[in-house]
DNA sequence: TTTCTTATGTTAACTTCGTTAACATTATCC
DNA sequence: GGATAATGTTAACGAAGTTAACATAAGAAA
């Protein structure tokens, strides 16, 4: 009689983890709910996991990979330099829109930490370098000096810092999109803010 | 013989809390653990506060109260407007690099629900009102119409997700500010990017 | 095939946590 | 002074993460 469980019970463990983490969050993945679920005994995920954090690391690891995919195909399908910074923007608030829970995950505290799981820190690496090289490589017809590559850099973490703020805010409840408007082009609008230029307060009608 | 606690265990156990919540953020404020370091019994904060989320909301009423005022002191020192919103944002920044875990708690996951906590509430829609008013007051000689008013409060999301964006990137350790620069001009340089205005590779030297 | 080893399960325990109930003491108000 | 509320305490419950001890399956070695 089989009273042992049979099969891939990693991957079975790996799916259910993301469904509970997709409707609850990392807080509410309890890894004795989990083997529950899974109908596998309580110490179960142990024989595949180094504990809940192993389990985290996975499904962050994951997480990582699918947003790198998204931001990489926002930046491939616009080749101009400007729209390509904002296409990114979008696709990064709209990514932490679509999935709070993972963006959560990736970014949030609860994630484990980054040193003691490599291919965690590689996954990240990647996400991070698909915005870093989109918003550095404009077309290069000269080869930039120190100040310009400097200034791309900077150019880079101000786009990447205001996408996560406004990721942050939105996902949070801080700021609540539009209703009659697309999230992504109140997020367009929100990116090209110059605050550099007030607001004509002395314009006559 | 006073076998009994003396003396004011409510304000003792909040000040504890900060204390631990300084240095080991909100994951590690045990309640128990916070009883036994206050030396008053397992149970006894449950007479002065509403559970873990009572002590949490206590602890980020005041953390919100002193975020509000740093940002109100900011921009009261800087009359014109552009400066104001940067200076603003510096301050943000600032103040959740010097005090990372309590900017944790207000923003984060862990904070208690704003509804269930009214002076939470309010705590919190004090601090962004400041953000606000200091965004949108330009020195109006005449009314705003609708959509310059939109305009202003477009704008002021805008600073607000910049600084946030940097704020949270700091402190997760995504971005290390400059050691060579001080952190306040290092933000300012990030909030002025203007992402529009794309790097000019083909400058000659 | 038989046997040894390893991978994978299971059960049972340990510790910590948040919370509550039941009881004890102190303070306060009439 | 005596009732009543406020503030302590201890003891217990259930859930969590983790580990140890043991049981079974699967595969390599003989």
């Amino acid at each position: 009689m089989g009273k042992y469980h049979h099969g891939d019970v990693r991957n079975v463990l790996l799916q259910q983890a993301e469904n509970i983490l997709t409707d609850e969050g990392p807080a509410g993945l309890s890894l004795r709910r989990l083997a529950r679920l899974t109908g596998v005994s309580e110490a179960a995920p142990y024989r595949h996991f180094d504990g809940k954090d192993g389990i985290l690391a996975a499904v962050a690891i994951a997480a990582f990979e699918r947003f790198a995919e998204q931001l990489e195909s926002a930046a491939e399908s616009h080749p101009d330099h400007e729209e390509r910074i904002m296409a990114l923007g979008a696709a990064y608030v709209q990514f932490a829109v679509e999935n709070p829970q993972h963006f959560r995950l990736i970014f949030g505290r609860e994630r484990p930490p980054l040193d003691q799981y490599p291919e965690l820190r590689d996954a990240a690496d990647n996400a991070f370098d698909v915005l870093q090289r989109a918003v550095t490589s404009v077309d290069r017809k000269a080869e930039m000096t120190l100040a310009e590559a400097a200034s791309a850099y900077n150019r880079a973490l101000a786009a990447w810092s205001r996408a996560h703020g406004i990721a942050m805010l939105v996902i949070d409840g801080m700021i609540v999109p539009p209703a009659d408007q697309d999230l992504s082009s109140f997020v367009l609008g929100l990116l090209a803010e110059d605050l550099t230029m007030p607001v004509n307060t002395d314009k006559a009608p």
